[in-house]
DNA sequence: ACGATCCATAACTTTATGTAATGCGAAGGA
DNA sequence: TCCTTCGCATTACATAAAGTTATGGATCGT
């Protein structure tokens, strides 16, 4: 299968597949983009290498041999394959572009504005991949990466990056019901296990209260977007990441607890892989990403 | 149709075939002959101008991308099929040699021989093309060709080449039933018309006799093949090619009417084509052509 | 911590390819 | 017959493409 063993000069091959179509090796250097010196160079090269004959000379004509024949329609068969080939994976995602993100910034923050990019970008499709565990952007298989954490990473570019800033969050009516005041160990607290460090969890947001009091969550969840349905479901207190939980502060299907405020470690980074293709697609999309984070 | 427009470097393509096939820079660097950094930079050089990954670099190994895979597979068919064709071509022939003779040599000479020559070399097959026409060594349709005329031919290398000398032949029939003597007006001339001004005519013949005599053929034929069948049928006198008739004089159907020798002026040439592939068949029939025309 | 291994890169070398100039030869036309 | 045309062939030279050597970087395993 040692295929540069068995194949003589692909240049030459190429060459004779030209001639042959044209029947002229003037004409086929035209096409090439070349002379009809560097033709005829080719052709004998490849005639001396075979030991065969592939064209018989005539004046001002040529004319192909039978193993030539057998031999061009094989060429011209499998280059047009691997043409077809090429083109079929240059083009095919041309116009599309996988992000990568959380599954909750991927629900509450992309999902909510991806109409507005596609309103401006009608040609362009998203693909969304929404896992928690981290991204592999080596992989290939992602354009471009929305990541929580602290950067910078050794797998990718930032090309944006947003900092947030956590609040108690939950329903009116919960609200309602609980007794007014500072947050207290009568309230059910909603927790989200995630691995990541820079994510908050509960018993640090405790830890710097004055006086702490030994709460304990009473709920809790894998996805911070259960997290947030159970708290917008009156079920309790969630830690509310401004970014993610804004629309439901606005909808007021979520309110603030009370008025203190943490400013979160990890920040929300736009990452593009280090060897990343290049298309007009993901170009837009990356142009639409870095002005959507800062201003909204 | 412009191949060279739509594929890359035809290089880098077979190095990304041989790469994916062992999912490794440095074993395909090996089957390829060529360092691992070669590679590296061919890789690096497709993926550049595609614009696409091939291979996702992890540690000591690589992975193909979704890309790479769809295109390795197209590589690899159309690698296969023009190596296979090039076999195909190539050595589909190795072992037939075309050898073109006049109708009267390959009669009379080659014929007779070619029993020889096959016990010799077993696995050779002659394909003989007998036409008294002028063969065409241009049209790479004879590997060799046995020619009569004058040396040196501008399509075609004379290996070999052998004068003959003529003189009077009949059967011995027709010389018991002839006035004994030389050659008379009452004598049946058989003639051959031969384009070929190298040819020895009757008239020529006659021209050179002391006294000459209005001799005229009273039979003509156009091929010299009938001429000496008729002769040996009695039917009256030709002129003997030395190197052809030499089996009927030998075998008695045909004697030699008088003392007189005329040398030819052409010769017999063994001539291959001035591009002429080369096999180990063609070799051996050109050495056996060689040693045969001199022997006898 | 050290060694092994495999891909990446830079500076340099070699090979393959292409070019400009010229030659050759067979048709065709005057 | 002579001259012109045209298309492939060849040579000396230039350069682009491909390959090499040396070295670096990173991740395993011991």
């Amino acid at each position: 299968m040692n295929f540069r063993r068995r194949i003589p000069s692909l240049t030459a091959l190429m060459t004779l597949e030209a001639v042959l179509r044209h029947r002229s090796f003037t004409a086929a250097a035209i096409e090439l983009g070349v002379t009809q010196a560097a033709v005829s160079r080719q052709i004998a090269a490849l005639e001396e290498e075979m030991g065969l004959p592939m064209f018989v000379r005539k004046h001002r004509a040529i004319e192909p041999t039978a193993e030539c024949l057998i031999l061009g329609t094989t060429l011209a068969q499998s280059f047009a394959n691997i043409a077809d080939t090429l083109d079929a994976v240059r083009f095919s995602q041309q116009d599309v572009v996988t992000i990568g993100a959380t599954v909750a910034f991927s629900s509450f923050w992309l999902l909510p504005r991806l109409a507005e990019f596609r309103r401006e970008n009608s040609g362009v499709q998203i693909r969304v991949v929404s896992q928690d565990a981290r991204i592999d952007l080596d992989a290939g298989q992602v354009d471009i990466a929305i990541r929580f954490g602290i950067p910078p990473f050794n797998d990718g570019t930032v090309i944006a990056s947003r900092g947030d800033v956590i609040t108690l969050v939950c329903s009116p009516d919960y609200l309602q019901r609980r007794k007014a005041g500072p947050l207290s160990a009568d309230d059910e607290l909603i927790e989200t296990d995630v691995e990541d460090r820079s994510w908050l969890s509960w018993s640090q947001w405790i830890a710097g209260l004055d006086p702490p009091f030994p709460g304990k969550p009473s709920l809790r969840f894998n996805h911070y977007t259960e997290t947030i349905f159970a708290a917008r479901a009156g079920q309790g207190v969630a830690l509310g990441w401004g970014v993610l939980v804004q629309t439901f502060l606005d909808d007021g299907t979520l309110v603030a607890l009370d008025q203190r405020r943490i400013s979160a470690e990890g920040r929300y980074n736009v990452v593009i892989p280090l060897k990343s293709r290049r298309t007009v697609a993901i170009d837009r999309a990356c142009s639409w990403l870095i002005a959507s984070l800062h201003d909204g």
